[in-house]
DNA sequence: AGGTCGACGTTTTTT
DNA sequence: ACGTCGACCT
């Protein structure tokens, strides 16, 4: 037996490894060794004698996986291989999406799916959402396409089809369940699915095909499930159908760090496992390896406020540290101006490397300020998903090239480059061609080919129609696709025939005349090279492998530039830790976000999210907030964040930004933090003597004036000006 | 056909 | 401040 795999662990973390029958869960606490544990478990199953194969370890993250998996072969020595197939012999770690991937492309025929099947993005499934919605002759203004595919997104999380939909809902439900269908028509006539489908159709196969169920039940002894208190409803229900039969289930997770219920995760999952399983081994891990002393104080102590939540310690036998550093700043720009100055003295005078720094803020839009002051001072940073690279105008333009070689029945790709670069294939000739695959009955792939038959398609178009979908043919046999080849090409080579070949290199290139930094050329380039990469990982795969592969993959895995400051949403940092934490934006309306302030459920999230962030930090803790900020052009004033009122004082070092000055009204040398308080706030009741009754929606400073926006019981919503509009306030 | 310009509504977080 | 949409110009 190997001891070594049980060194430097202690007692729950022992327990949580070694029990490697029945049910077990382990709520394992910010900082408390989860990652450790569950390599070691898994590699401990191994050393058991347990092939490795019937092992399934999810992740949430396909860059937790990855890590995963190096870490467990590092751990038993091993170099396995994952294909990204369902049948290897390494054990299967992977996100619960891929794992669909794989179940869905090894059973596509008794599914009912092609395999070649595009699976789109965000951004086109809105697309399709929209067509939907215009389909069933609604207005897309009654019902925003991101709106109605939340709605969809959430309904197929819950696993309702639209026929359920339309049943159990209510009125809106019952007007919007046409769109779902339509929309679900749509995908299956594009041979595609979205990433909600990969869950749902894996989950009503597991219904519909015991025999399909009971092939991997028997295949999969050992399941394994990472941050467990992210899980939806779909995710729960393939996890369960998987483990029904061995009932060797470990899940592991800290229902306070669920975070991701607004896209359906259901934390009752893992308050609920107890029930479910009532003979599982339940571990806590409370010792934090972490944080020091104080940043867990503060981290705790803010928690604790939440009041749906199972009661939990955490400790650690770290120094105390030093206290948080809490900035208040004048505005955003001055904000970071002195993060950046922080940061750079504890780099300078401290010789904290820049890799061991992390800035975390509440939303995406809040990087940009923060990136030019750190540029300006000439500081090293990245961002991890910022703008997504495969959401990029050119790198979609290419794969969507790709993904019509794979499936020339994906229109929306098609439809995307089909006059990109332009080759005078215009809206009227595209309209032809649509309204001809109605009447025939065929796709528009087939439509194209033969567009020179089609009357009303001027000359031009159709030639350069029947040219790109010969085009198309040609690079369908250099993919192995079409018969012809008999060389095989890699995808490297494939996609580099495409750019060129398609006219894409020289569009580009055109757009930009020289090779600027992240611009479209330089990015191309890149996918390229991770093309490369891809090919040099997976000798034997395709095109298709990599397409999968690519969609469910947001980021171009930057794997941490080397000695950057890395930049982050809070969302993005769960699961990574940093010497030094800087979070900013700890404003009302900020953290906690806007949208969740009259829900108390959501409240916690945030605080849950706060909290997060918090115990991110290992050594240092730097939090800031900004009296005004602007947003959509607007200059709002702000309000420190209720969170930071809930931080234990006494952890805490409050510094004013010197941008700031003595003339806002408030006294300097208050230790205490106050907020800029405007006299009316949102959510505040009041009377206008021509308008009535109304409630105040959103206030913000501009110039001189300060603007509300009342929204009248009768008179509808205003916007007024404060000085001018004599409102009185009411109760 | 296609490109450009101005208006408009709109932005949380992600697999 | 960003992308989409419609109108107008080349």
């Amino acid at each position: 037996m190997d001891d070594t795999l049980l060194e430097e662990l202690n007692e729950p973390q022992i327990q949580a490894v070694t029990q490697v029958t029945g049910p077990v869960l382990v709520i394992a606490g910010a900082g408390s060794g989860k990652t450790r544990v569950i390599t070691r478990r898994i590699a401990w199953l191994i050393a058991q004698g347990i092939p490795p194969w019937q092992i399934l370890a999810i992740t949430f993250t396909n860059k937790a996986a990855g890590e995963m998996r190096s870490r467990v072969s590092r751990t038993l020595g091993h170099g396995w291989r994952d294909f990204g197939q369902l049948i290897h012999d390494a054990p299967t770690i992977c996100t619960f999406h891929s794992l669909c991937l794989r179940i869905l492309k090894h059973y596509a025929q008794s599914v009912g799916l092609k395999p070649n099947f595009s699976i789109l993005d965000v951004h086109d499934q809105q697309k399709l959402v929209k067509q939907a919605i215009e389909a069933c002759g609604l207005s897309s203004s009654q019902f925003s396409p991101s709106q109605s595919h939340g709605r969809i997104s959430a309904a197929k999380n819950k696993l309702i089809t639209p026929e359920q939909f339309a049943k159990t809902g209510g009125f809106v439900e019952q007007k919007f369940a046409p769109v779902y269908r339509k929309y679900q028509e749509l995908l299956s006539q594009n041979n595609a699915v979205d990433f909600d489908d990969l869950l749902m159709k894996t989950a009503f196969a597991f219904r519909e095909h015991p025999e399909i169920l009971q092939e991997l039940q028997e295949r999969f002894e050992y399941i394994l499930i990472d941050e467990y208190q992210d899980t939806n409803h779909a995710q729960y229900i393939i996890a369960h159908a998987l483990a029904m039969k061995h009932r060797n289930i470990c899940v592991v997770g800290d229902p306070d760090q669920s975070i991701y219920a607004w896209r359906g995760a259901d934390i009752r999952n893992i308050l609920e496992f107890e029930q479910d399983y009532p003979d599982a081994l339940v571990v806590r891990l409370e010792q934090n390896y972490r944080s020091s002393k104080r940043i867990l104080a503060i981290a705790s102590q803010l928690i604790e406020k939440n009041t749906q939540r199972k009661k939990k310690s955490l400790w650690t036998d770290k120094p105390d540290g030093p206290r948080a550093k809490v900035i208040v700043c004048a505005d955003e720009r001055d904000e970071a101006q002195q993060i950046t100055q922080q940061l750079r003295e504890l780099h300078d005078r401290h010789q904290v490397k820049w890799s061991d720094m992390a800035i975390f803020y509440r939303i995406n839009a809040m990087s940009r300020v923060m990136e030019d002051s750190l540029r300006r001072s000439g500081i090293p940073y990245e961002i991890a998903r910022g703008v997504e690279f495969y959401g990029r105008k050119e790198i979609k333009d290419v794969l969507a090239y790709l993904r019509v070689i794979v499936n020339p029945l994906d229109e929306v790709s098609l439809e995307r480059i089909i006059n990109v670069p332009t080759r005078g294939i215009g809206e009227k000739a595209l309209q032809i061609m649509k309204l001809h695959c109605i009447t025939e009955g065929s796709s528009l792939f087939e439509v194209m080919c033969s567009a020179d038959r089609i009357l009303g398609i001027s000359k031009r178009a159709a030639n350069s129609a029947v040219n790109l979908g010969a085009q198309f043919m040609r690079w369908r046999k250099m993919a192995g696709i079409e018969q012809g080849s008999d060389v095989s090409f890699t995808v490297q080579e494939i996609i580099e025939t495409v750019v060129k070949e398609s006219g894409l290199e020289e569009h580009y290139a055109k757009e930009s005349d020289v090779d600027i930094e992240g611009g479209p050329q330089a990015n191309i380039n890149e996918l390229i090279n991770s093309a490369a990469e891809f090919d040099e990982e997976n000798p034997q795969a395709t095109l298709e492998t990599y397409l999968h592969q690519v969609s469910l993959v947001s980021d171009a895995d930057h794997r941490g530039r080397e000695g950057a400051i890395t930049l982050m949403t809070l969302h993005a940092a769960k699961g990574l830790e940093f010497p030094v934490v800087a979070m900013i934006g700890l404003e009302e309306n900020i953290l906690p976000h806007e949208r969740v302030r009259d829900n108390p459920e959501q409240l916690e999230e945030e605080r849950r999210l706060c909290f997060v962030g918090i115990t991110r930090a290992q050594e240092q803790l730097i939090i800031s907030w900004a009296m005004n900020r602007s947003s959509r052009g607007l200059r709002n004033r702000q309000m420190m964040s209720q969170f930071l009122r809930e931080m234990p004082a006494e952890h805490l070092e409050i510094v004013r930004s010197p941008a700031i000055g003595g003339d806002w009204g408030y006294s300097s040398g208050d230790t205490e933090i106050e907020s800029a308080e405007p006299a009316i706030r949102r959510g505040q009741r009041v009377r206008h003597p021509a308008f009535g009754e109304g409630m105040v929606v959103d206030v913000s400073a501009t110039g001189q004036h300060t603007r509300v926006q009342v929204d009248f019981r009768h008179a509808g919503r205003k916007t007024l000006i404060l000085e001018y509009a004599r409102l009185t306030v009411i109760g």
